[in-house]
DNA sequence: GTGAAAGCGCTAACAA
DNA sequence: TTGTTAGCGCTTTCAC
């Protein structure tokens, strides 16, 4: 290559990366000739072994198959392109945080920096933590002041959902909640409790949690069907739970919303298309992501204690009652 | 690293990597206590570098927002971890192929093979082959024999679908198919042609083509039903775009299957839970990943044309007609 | 059974 | 303006 421009490789270098040297014009002539006639490409591994840096951020998610983090994850990878990165993928599909650990490890060695979408174990973090990896978290609230993050107010938004429910004269509304273990769950739990002001005994009568999937909604929709207590709305903890809860709705019969109210949460591209369309709050994934991968590679994510909050929003459709008259498709 | 524990590096290697030259007892015990207490985790970038071996394969989707590509980015990742791979997912998002050639090139550098689901330019393709990348393609049906392939037989596959129709007894079957660019789409709509027997006239009246995506699916099945066509049956390319049609046969009054039966391909999660439930054709996601990945990296995949046909299957639901009657959930 | 050293492909300091 | 060279962290041949 250099041979055959017949320069050193240090001018190759400092053509192909425009620096840090100047390079005459009949000089960068002949290795852009060359260049082209190899069909020569810079080797990313030694590049980055010398630099230390990869420009490679790591993207840990619970399920890349669940639309939700899919979503995220484009949105991620469109930030991460637009400045040369790339992205790694890391699919914890809901494993106990050990397991991961030697992989964990391996990637950390190969990344910038490390993005991680909803629950988290600490476990992990630590990994990262310890290995000098930068790393912020999105969508998962959480007051631990070391820990970098991107998130909507969960309370707020969840009680937006729970309080739009009320406006429409519900008052029996149910929870289908997420898996108690993971702290968006709770967040979203406070607030229906809040929100409803139901005391144990009713919270525990009105509410369920399920997993984070379409299965779960409908199991936990039935398990809260079959309780045999009346209730005229159901909030929704994610709209891939309340695809499993409509189905559930549909085959007991029960029309939404004019037997049953549903509002759930996230705002994904289904949750505009199933039946009826569900009235969500939506997070604004895109600009999450754009913020979070910001964060990470200013490195402000060292300094610890970043939390961004970002708006949530109300998207009214026709699960909760409102009237289609003016719509006109999704 | 090595000084802690008072060995060279070449021992260091040799303990971590049990080989290829044997250690002592006692010397890799030594080893190990000073990987514990300095918490030592090898550097993959250098060992990549050495080895000219990632361990890393890239995952090229055209939009992994799409629960189809992330149901398969799942299969892939399940099966790389396996093995101790890492997946790096380039996300097509529908650009021509042109504008991702600097990344391709620069990822092509980094990973050990390239795995590529759905519709790939051959000019993208033309950058691994020349890049000396092994690269399977994933769901693409073509006869060039230069290109490793794992597929479904899409003619037979989307007959069977529109023959399923016929059986019962629709005759007027419509055609929501793909963008006509892209190779699955011709196939599927061949093979509507064939079982239907439709003339030029009848299929221009009786089809249209439309994006992969719910909106793509939405506005299609508006353009069929504005038209004025009589058709009692809908086959649809693809799941996602089956979510839009259903919305758009909604808000037009119309039943499923009572007015017009459907019936859709891919067969993701989502047409468990659609309403109604969708009749599907099936692609064995996790099987042919599987099969797609072991064809990769043993490196098969240099022979030219290995073609690997997986099965398809018929998924019977609601929407094709069938009684729900004996159906205990999704 | 272990150490010394070369070299993977690149960048950047230093020399010229 | 350009060339020489050290070294990023690892593996592995070769010598001992």
């Amino acid at each position: 290559m250099a041979d055959l421009a017949g320069v050193s490789t240090a001018v190759v270098s400092y053509v192909v990366n425009a620096g840090p040297r100047p390079v005459s014009n009949t000089t960068r002539e002949r290795v852009l000739a060359a260049i082209e006639a190899l069909d020569y490409h810079p080797n990313a591994v030694a590049r980055a072994l010398r630099l230390q840096r990869t420009k490679t951020v790591g993207l840990l998610v619970p399920d890349i198959g669940v639309p939700f983090y899919g979503e995220f994850a484009r949105a991620i990878l469109d930030t991460a392109s637009e400045t040369g990165y790339s992205v790694l993928i890391l699919d914890a599909h809901h494993e106990p945080a050990l397991e991961l650990q030697p992989v964990q490890a391996q990637v950390a060695s190969q990344v910038d920096g490390v993005l991680a979408i909803g629950e988290v174990s600490e476990t992990d973090l630590t990994v990262f933590q310890t290995a000098g990896t930068p790393f912020v978290t999105l969508g998962r609230p959480d007051d631990d002041p070391t820990m970098p993050t991107v998130a909507i107010d969960e309370y707020r938004a969840a009680r937006a959902g729970v309080d739009h429910l009320m406006d429409h004269g519900h008052r029996g509304i149910a929870l289908l909640g997420g898996p108690e273990a993971e702290t968006v769950a709770t967040r979203r739990r406070q607030a229906w409790l809040d929100a409803t002001g139901f005391g144990p005994r009713q919270a525990a009568l009105h509410s369920v949690a399920a997993a984070f999937s379409r299965r779960g909604g409908y199991e936990g929709c039935r398990a809260l069907l079959s309780r045999g207590a009346r209730f005229d709305a159901l909030f929704v903890a994610s709209d891939i739970q309340a695809m499993g809860a409509l189905r559930a709705l549909a085959e007991a019969g029960l029309r939404t919303p004019q037997d049953l109210a549903v509002v759930s949460f996230d705002g994904t591209e289904e949750s505009a298309y199933s039946h009826p369309p569900l009235t969500v709050i939506r997070q604004p994934i895109a600009l999450m992501a754009t913020l979070a991968f910001d964060l990470l590679l200013r490195k402000e994510s060292r300094e610890a204690g970043i939390h961004r909050i970002v708006p949530h929003e109300l998207v009214l459709r026709e699960s909760c009652g409102h009237s289609s008259a003016d719509r006109s498709g999704p």
